[in-house]
This record gives structure tokens, sequence and C-alpha cells, in this order.
DNA sequence: AGCACGCCGACT
DNA sequence: GTCGGCGTGCTC
């Protein structure tokens, strides 16, 4: 037998399996998905078993050394996921595996230099042999690390490097190999690790006469009997518990001594839910018809274990949740567990408040909180099955549920649930994948579908249900489009509308709250003629073309397309045709000139890179410590504000020309996102939305809660300019440090893309785009390019990029710069 | 990736 | 002549 082993290495060329021998002692144990060590080339590696054969494909081979841990870290279906992943994402295999695991199990390694003699001899040995070679000032520092060596008698390679330089280490390495004096080991180590606690009991027969016992104990030594107490009344109880109720650990050691109690030493499974525990039990609502109608198709398929993907489309407060949580409950009941995905925890904790009411404990939260040690704790729970439901953000995908029986992904448009680093995968589509393999439903659920999911569901691919009746009718909010091209001609410069200022100035008046809502970072600037609107875009792309102020030039970043700012408007001969870009900052320091008592917060990427900054912000708002919120569009996820009563949108504008096909469809997420957060149950709120563009598609449907008609506008363009549904993109961004060299790799990687195309059958019209410059064109000092590839088939790219890139000699004629290989680009920012 | 091997310049 | 620079090539 032979074992199939992927090593733990992360490169290109390493990504195969490789064959090993597995020794007699090894033969009952191994098994498919256990982490092993091995022998490889010079060293030892660790590595992860993915198949068991009676063959091996080389001649020669080399033993398995050893078994890390007996439970393997991967089943046969997490294998095929990862298979499927490594294929779909383009990624190795190792990075796919490695999200599959239980977190923190993945091995490193640590050096360790050691002598093999510690006595004064060998180092006199070694000292002379140091002194014959090697120039003074190295002398020296080797000189060092070997005393220190040899007090130590072992000392890890990182620190002594740490300490003393490369050289002088590597130096004496040298020596004690060559000369047999001492050796290299490595050692490997995971991170986390299962916590351990003592338990204290009484041995079953002394039971019986306990109470003589403590008696008996009573006055020579009455901390030993009042454990004994305890321990009669409650067995068995953990060490701190027994200290904690005013038990000496020299109490406890004495009766061990004797042999009157027994400590063993189990396992104390972390509970990251300690603090916040219990949660008021929240029964289940009486569901609308419209709610019922939905779940009984939802309860269909988990009864029959069809892997049917629900698109669940239901205006905010269409009571999605309810049906969520319903239809949980229907997994639960046969037997089963849940999956629910929400697009960040910490920006939806009345979402797992909701769950946990209900399923309590029986519900796993995976939160980008929890210590290594609880995520690790939490997986193992979940394999187990000690666990229902499972709520976390995109890696709660992977949950090692026994049973799945339901995967929901709420707010399924979210792009969170693209992973931006290997492996790039999207939750959707790994939920998907898992329903298939397991055989139950998913549940895809959005105020605002993807228009790619609502486009498979309009092929019949998905099970398309609406709701789209707000529980108790409530009435949407009145939305308010505010025409700025009319401000400028009415002579108003503020970023401030006058209407706005005007309700703003009412709402605080009214002492209830504000949310002021700019979206991203104005780092990306447009040109738009103040008076008609214009924007100029690009021919070839159809996305707007951003401001350079470096000699007046705008650029299309998707294709490199260049031109200059136009003098006067093309469409209405203006002037006043300019660059336009917009900070969170600026905004409130026009805040604060026209509304100087108002207390303001900001919430933008400056003012929450600090951990758990955003609830901080969002807690403090909801108590009334502020009557501004500012913010970009973390905001509009967040928690429910009953005293919000306006909500102005400074700019749709920044949204809807940002350089991306995908532009138009954020902006309609972000305003009618925007919308459902004005206003609660008594007063509907208001919302102003301020644009140059009030005619825009995006704004208009939005306004009037129309996705539908949204959509079908949307979906047109995108047939039209070959974007998705209608392609899968492949974005590879080049970047380094010498920006000619980006440069020209990026010409030839086009070159070479081209040749391939040729070759592929169904092409697009206009399969490349590029190489342009990237939006961040110059990134932590690296200049950066990028090339977009459509395709109408994914499977292209994975060949594709192996010849082009790997194949062709570029990668290796350019390894000083980084080729970063993205496939379904959520933004080709 | 990480380690060995190997082939050249600048020191004892 | 030796030391040590890093280009090249391989790992079951
Ligand atoms: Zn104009
Ligand atoms: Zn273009």
């Amino acid at each position: 037998m032979y074992a199939e082993v992927v090593v733990n290495l992360l490169n290109r060329k390493l990504d195969r399996v490789f064959h090993y021998s597995i020794p007699s002692a090894l033969e009952k144990r191994l098994r498919e998905g256990m982490q092993v060590l091995v022998p490889f080339g010079p060293q030892t590696v660790d590595g992860y078993v993915v198949g068991l054969t009676e063959t091996a494909e080389v001649e020669k081979t080399r033993d398995v050394l050893e078994i890390v841990e007996e439970e393997p870290v991967f089943s046969r279906e997490m294998l095929a996921l990862a298979r499927w992943m490594s294929k779909t994402y383009l990624c190795t295999m190792v990075d796919a595996l490695h999200v599959v695991m239980p977190p923190g199990l993945k091995l490193r390694s640590k050096k360790f230099l050691s002598l093999n003699n510690p006595d004064a001899d060998l180092k006199n040995k070694i000292f002379a042999k140091i002194m014959t070679g090697a120039d003074t000032e190295l002398k020296d520092k080797v000189a060092a690390v070997l005393e220190l060596l040899s007090v130590r008698g072992k000392a890890e390679i990182k620190s002594l490097e740490q300490q003393y330089g490369k050289k002088p280490v590597e130096y004496l390495a040298r020596i004690l190999k060559e000369n047999g004096w001492g050796e290299v080991n490595t050692r490997f180590a995971a991170k986390a690790r299962k916590k351990k606690v003592k338990q204290v009991m009484l041995p079953e027969n002394e039971r019986d006469d306990i109470e003589e016992l403590i008696h008996n104990l009573a006055l020579k030594a009455p901390k030993q009997a009042e454990v004994l107490k305890i321990l009669a009344s409650d067995s068995p109880v953990t060490l701190p518990e027994l200290k904690e109720m005013g038990c000496s650990p020299t109490a406890v050691h004495a009766l061990q001594e004797k042999g009157l109690i027994k400590i063993e030493e189990i396992e104390d499974i972390r509970d990251p839910f300690q603090e916040c525990r219990p949660v008021e039990y929240e029964p289940p609502k009486q569901l609308t018809s419209e709610q019922a109608e939905v779940l009984a198709d939802i309860s269909c398929s988990i009864e029959r274990g069809t892997s049917d993907v629900f698109l669940l489309h239901g205006a905010t407060g269409s009571g999605k949740t309810e049906v969520y949580l319903q239809a949980i409950d229907k997994a639960l009941i046969m037997g089963k567990q849940a999956i629910f995905l929400v697009p960040e925890i910490a920006l939806t904790p009345q979402m797992v408040q909701r769950v946990r009411g209900r399923f309590g404990e029986k519900v796993a939260v995976l939160h980008s909180a929890l210590s290594l040690g609880e995520r690790f704790d939490q997986w193992r729970q979940i394999k187990e099955g000690a666990v229902q439901v499972v709520v976390g953000a995109r890696s709660a995908v992977f949950a090692p549920v026994p049973k799945l029986g339901l995967i929901i992904v709420d707010e399924e448009h979210e792009s969170t649930y693209k992973q931006e680093e290997n492996p790039k995968y999207h939750a959707r589509e790994v939920a998907i994948y898992r329903s298939r393999m397991a055989g139950c439903p998913v549940i895809l659920g959005s105020a605002t579908p993807s228009v790619e999911s609502y486009y498979l569901a309009r092929e019949g691919k998905y099970k398309l249900k609406t709701m789209p009746n707000r529980i108790g009718n409530r009435p949407m909010p009145e939305v308010h489009i505010v025409d700025l091209r009319r401000e400028m001609e009415q002579g108003n410069r503020s970023i401030f509308s006058s209407r706005l200022q005007e309700e703003i100035a009412a709402v605080l008046q009214k002492k209830e709250q504000i949310i002021l809502f700019l979206n991203r970072r104005g780092y990306s600037t447009f040109v738009v003629c103040r008076d008609c609107g214009f924007v100029v875009k690009c021919r070839y792309c159809n996305i707007s073309l951003t401001y350079h102020a470096h000699g007046e030039k705008m650029i299309c970043h998707y294709c490199g397309y260049k031109a200059k700012v136009p003098q006067v408007c093309p469409v209405c001969r203006s002037k006043h045709i300019r660059y336009f870009g917009l900070g969170t900052q600026r905004v409130e320091d026009e805040i604060k000139k026209l509304f100087p008592q108002a207390r303001v917060l900001r919430m933008d990427v400056d003012t929450t890179s600090r951990k758990g900054a955003h609830e901080k912000i969002l807690t403090d708002f909801a108590a009334g410590k502020a009557d501004i919120l500012i913010g970009t569009q973390m905001i509009a996820k967040g928690l429910d504000f009953p005293k919000v009563t306006l909500v102005g949108v400074i700019s749709a504008d920044t949204s809807l020309n940002l350089p991306d096909f995908r532009a138009a469809e954020r902006t309609f997420q972000l305003l009618t996102q925007v919308a459902g957060r004005a206003g609660r149950a008594g007063a509907p709120g208001k919302v102003i939305v301020q644009t140059y563009a009030p005619a825009h598609y995006s704004v208009r449907t939005a306004q009037k809660h129309d996705f539908p008609g949204f959509y079908g506008i949307e979906i047109e363009t995108r047939r039209e300019m070959e974007y998705p549904p209608f392609s899968r993109l492949l974005r590879i961004v080049i970047s380094g440090f010498d920006e000619n060299k980006v440069i020209r790799a990026a010409h030839i990687l086009a070159e070479n893309v081209q040749a391939q195309l040729r070759g592929v059958e169904e092409r697009l019209e206009q399969p490349l785009l590029g190489p342009a410059p990237a939006p961040l064109t110059k990134l932590r000092n690296k200049y950066r390019w990028q090339l977009c590839i459509k395709a109408k088939n994914r499977k292209v790219f994975g060949p594709l990029v192996d010849s082009a890139l790997y194949k062709s000699g570029l990668r290796e004629q350019f390894n000083d710069l980084k080729f970063n290989v993205e496939i379904d680009p959520q933004s080709l920012l």
C-alpha cells in the first residue's frame, strides 16, 4: 500500500501528490485525511494523506515517517470539496485543504540546533575549530552562539539568528553537522490544542464509608474533610471549581497522596458564550400566508433531501428571518443540522440574537473575535454533532456538521462572501456544492438579489420565491431624489442640497437622529458635468474613466483607454465639467460648519481600523450619544436605529461611477439597504438621495423599490457588454517595485493570453481587457497593472493561466513580480 | 518553499 | 589555494 500525500509547502510546483510507502507499523493505522510527517528531499515536512493506493507511479518510494494525530483532519466529503475548490478557484490543494481542516491544526515547523554532547571537552574542540577559520569579527559571534548553545544544549535557530545574525548561526550549524558534533532537528507543532482541566472525584469503593472518613478527618484535617464533604454531595468536581469553593490545593494534594481521591485530566471545552447566557426564548411566530407558502416548498425539499436552491427575494421587513428559522427547525426535526451564513457577524448582532433566542444551546456562533482555541473547540463540537445550528460569516460554510440538512445564505448579494485570499472561494457557491453532496436545499435570501443569482433563478436553475409585502403592511419609506445639477444652477456650492439642509435642521430640532451615507472612500474620482450630469465613460468597457490630476487625464482601468479631460461638456457644452471625489472627513467638516451644535460620529476605514471599533460607534449611536452618524456602506447592514428618521445619501454618484461593471448593481443595493434603515414601526422615515444622475435607472428603480425593474435594464447592459452572468471573469494583477518590469510582464502576458484565447471555443467578442494600470496604481510602493479575461465558461481559465503564465516561462522570467490570479472577481477595483 | 550542489570572484 | 556569493534543480 502507498499513501498519496500532499505536502504542506506552498509552491505551485509542489501542488500534486507524492507517493510514500507505508511501514508495517503504520499500515493498520494510516487512513485518508490524516496528517503525517514524510521525508522530502533532504528535509522532513508535514503533509496530508489524500489517498491510499496499491500502486505507486514512481519507482522509488520512501516511508511515511509518522502519523501526527490518529484523528483525520478532513473527511472524504471535505477532501472532495477541497479538490473541487482547487480546480475551480485555481489554488493549490494545500490552500484548499487548510480551510476545510480544523482551525489551528496546520503544523508549523521550528528548527533547533543542538550539541550531541554537553561536556566542556566537545565545546573546546569546536572552539578550536572555529579559531582556525573565519575572520575575527565572525569568530567572536560564532563563539557567542557556541557559548549559549553549550549552556542550553539546544536552541531554536530562528531566535539565535535574531540575536546574533544569520551568518554566525549558519556557520556554526555547518561545522557541527560536518563533524558530527551536533545536529539540526525540526519540530512540528500546531497552534491550537485541547485545553485540559483536572477533575477531582471519589473512588467508587469509597462511597459507602464516606461519612466515617469525613468524621475521622474533621479534627486533624478539617480542610481535607471539607473537600471530601463537597465531593460526597457532588462528584466529580474540577480543580478550579474546588478552589473557588475555598478548598486549598494543599488539602486536595494531601488527599490524593493518601489515595482518598482520584484526579483525572479531562478536556475543558472552551465556551465562548459563557458571558452572555442564557438568551431569552423567542417562540416561533405565526406566519403570513406568503411566508407559509415559501416555507412549505422549502420544507418539502428538506424532507425529500433534494438539493434545490431557493432564491428568496423578500423586501426589507417581509419576514425572511422567520422563514429561515422555521426552515432550520424542519431540518432539526429531521435529525439534521443547519448552517446559517451572514455577511459579517459583527454587523448583524440582532440576527445572531434571534437564532440563539429560537434554538438556544443548540447554536454555535463562529465569530471572528473567537480565540483560535475557541474556534478549534467549536469546530470539534460541530463535528461531533453536539451543535445543531452553525451561524457564521463565509468560513462557516465549511462547518463539519455530520448531517447537513439546510444551508442559508442571508444577504446573498454581499461581496463579503467572496474570499479575497487563497482559496478565493465564494461561500454561496461552496454552499451550493455542499448541498449537492449532502442532498439538502440552500436558501439564498436578499432584498436585493445579485444579478447573477436572479438570472439563474429566471433561467429556472434556482427556485425563485418572492415575498414583496412587509409584515403588517408597513409602508416603505419615502425616497426623495435631489437633483444636484439644479443646486448648482441655484448657486448652492455646499455638498448638501438646500432640501437636505432643511431636513437635517428639522430632525435635529425634533431631537431625532440622522444617518448620512457616503460610499467607500473617495479615492476613485471621476469627471462629471455639474450642469447636465454627463459622466465620461470608456467606450469599450462602459465603466467610468478615472481622473488623474497628473496631466488632466482620464484612464479606463479595465482596458487602459486614455483620454484628456474635455474643456467643455460634449453633451451640453457647459464649462462646468470637473472631477468629483468626496471623503467622509469632508462631510464631517461641512456638517460642523453648518450645524455646529450637532454631535457627530464618523465611521469609516480610518475610524474603525481598531478591533471592535465598529461595534462601539454603532452602540454609541444607538444609545443616542450622537445626533448624526456619517459613514460608508458598513452601517447599512448594521443595527436597527429606531430614532433615525432621516437618511441622507450625500452622493449616489460616487457609487454609480465606481470604475466597476457592478457599479449600477451596488448602487441599487446600497440605496435599497439605506432606505431600509430609515424609520421603524411608528414613524416612517425619510430618505434623501443626492445625485447628478436622477434619471439613472439604479436611482429611479431604487426610489420605487422596484427590483425587477432594475434587473430588467441591468441584465441587458450585462448581455451587451458581455459581463457576468453572460461571461465569467478572470483578473490577473501584476505587481512589483520596478514599474517598467511590471508593464513589460503585463504586455507579454496579454500577448500570451491572446494567443491562448484563439484556441478557445465559444469565444466572446472582446475576451481580453487590458493590460491597464490597476485602479490602485501604486499600493505599498508596488506598481500594479491588471488584465481581465472574459470567457463563457470558467473551465477555460485553468489551462489558460497554466499556458500563458507558467508553461510560457513568463512566471520564471519575472520571478520578482507578483501575479495575483483571481477568478470571478467581485469587483475590478 | 527550502535545501544541496556547483561554479566563479576576492581574500588568506 | 579556500570561503562564500547565489543561480539551478529537485523533492515520492
Ligand atoms: Zn453637460
Ligand atoms: Zn475600457
